[in-house]
DNA sequence: GACTTAAGTGATTATAATAAGCATCCTGTG
DNA sequence: CACAGGATGCTTATTATAATCACTTAAGTC
């Protein structure tokens, strides 16, 4: 909590009482609420938050690194695969692109116990992020720009 | 193909050729199309499909078996998740929850040689996919229903 | 503590992806 | 080769999310 504010100064953004609402409701569960979700629960302290401010708080959230989306990144549209042989992903955080890639030691992962209390496991993959070699050397070229706002750049988000 | 085949017939999903090039071009590519980008590829062969055959067909491929979607099943809107710690996911392919869990070795992967050449991996987790004990319950009580025809079940999508 | 100013907010209006309804057409079968 | 029901394509809804814009408010300054 004290971490959030501090980077919310850091960055320059106001510390206004809906980010804060937001920030405690998302930071004080163990689910993973989808905007609707928390914008319900949070109008419940405060009945005049609309929406757009729970979307507009939640990516500021995560483009400040406070928070992060689930799976590839919630407004990616639906990506389908063909390959059902046991397999793994990299997925590039910068353009989004997603490379299978294989190891017979993640295939043969065991799992805790503490997964017992939870559910039955049929099947597991990893998935690794980072950059991509394409990325990675489009980046080299085109100076950093040390000051990059780097807002919102589609494809970035990502667990 | 043969098995495309195959299960359609099992199935009594009927064999048309946009079936049989929607999944010719799924099953043809490495990389992760969403349903818009193989419509553009469909149509270069066969430009009478309709963007809506190519999603009605995806999801009938993926509700076969015969193919997976990329990260928490597509249809769903974007999670978010404070915890920053290293953690790992468990999805529950029938309710679609996800809970986090923990593991010094799932945290500590030895990444395989062949990433190399795909990128710089900056993190790794790991997707547990599976039934949750609250849904395993609720099948249990529930009879299964042999002939569950168990069209679009959401959530039920996931890799 | 009042003043200033840019950032934040909420209401409304777009957009983009995906689904539903329906008339026509085609696959698999007898 | 005719039939029946599922499949297709078209058009029209939904739904989640983003952009606009006028008004409010947080935070730094005097």
């Amino acid at each position: 909590m004290e971490h959030f504010q501090r980077v919310c100064r850091e960055a320059g953004a106001k510390l206004t009482p809906q980010r804060l609402e937001i920030f405690r409701e998302v930071a004080a569960t163990g689910d993973h609420p989808d905007a609707e979700t928390i914008y319900r629960r949070v109008r419940k302290r405060m009945p005049t938050v609309s929406l757009d401010t729970i979307y507009r708080t939640l990516w500021l959230l995560v483009d400040l690194g406070i928070i992060q989306t689930l799976g590839a990144g919630g407004r990616e549209r639906a990506r389908f695969d063909a390959n059902l042989d046991p397999h793994h992903h990299f997925v590039c955080v910068q353009c989004g692109s997603t490379r299978d890639f294989y190891s017979k030691d993640f295939d043969a992962l065991a799992l805790p116990d503490s997964l017992r209390e939870i559910g039955r496991v049929e099947a597991t993959h990893v998935e690794a992020r980072g950059v991509c070699l394409d990325c990675a050397g489009k980046a080299a070229k085109a100076p950093p720009g040390p000051k990059s706002k780097s807002k919102s750049n589609t494809n970035t988000r990502t667990v």
